[in-house]
DNA sequence: TTATATACCTAAAAAACTTATGTATATAAT
DNA sequence: ATTATATACATAAGTTTTTTAGGTATATAA
């Protein structure tokens, strides 16, 4: 995770809404996407995001197929329907955390600020 | 952090933060004052707040007061110099990680929401 | 032939947090 | 009287998550 240390638990919700939105991913993928979508601030590293990954597949929340693409081996991961249910419920725990910490840091009420 | 796991090393950020606007706070009412804020859905828990301070105050950013009040002892906490330099940078660190948080969980700009 | 990119993986260690426990005083409820 | 709750501090064992460091392998650019 690069120099960030702040992700814990939230790399579990990365990973279950890139997969809602792009039916298949490979763990190699998500570490470019999480990178491009943060304009390099986010960097996911392999010992965590492996792990992560086989995780949530003990969990049965992914399901995993393995394809041969140019001699190279890519183990692509899709959410199980549990899986589908998850995703929902993990941003919506997320999204409320963040609310309740822009609740403490952010106290005042900014003007042009809509929820 | 009671029920909700999320976003590790936010906890020193909250309380730094506090400290800033209070000036001086003693553990319980760190915990009173983040309940109050959220409504009751972040609750800290004792063994994750005083090894935080502790370990704060070990870094030189806090430093501590005894008083005693009513028979009973509090211990309050105020921030360093290096301290009040530490809340800037902590604070744009967790904003700067939430906001790349967002972009990954929520690609869409929703018309509305400003920054 | 060396470095970089792609692509998977694991294992030891560090860090943060939960859970459980302990001490002590004060007050409200049974 | 005694139990439960609130206030107020603290630590220690265990779990989970992440970092750091290492390993394997192919392809391409320098």
């Amino acid at each position: 995770m690069s120099n960030n240390n702040l992700i814990k638990g939230s790399l579990q919700t990365i990973i279950l809404k890139l997969l809602e939105e792009n039916e298949k991913m490979y763990g190699y993928e998500i570490t470019q996407r999480v990178k491009e979508l943060t304009s390099g601030e986010i960097k996911i590293t392999e010992g965590a995001l492996y792990p992560a990954l086989h995780k949530l597949e003990a969990e049965g929340l992914l399901t995993t197929e393995i394809q041969q693409v140019d001699n190279r081996v890519r183990k692509y991961y899709s959410l199980t329907k549990d899986g589908q249910k998850e995703v929902t419920s993990k941003l919506s725990e997320l999204q409320g955390f963040v609310e309740n910490l822009q609740r403490i840091l952010n106290p005042e009420i900014k003007p042009g600020f809509n929820i």
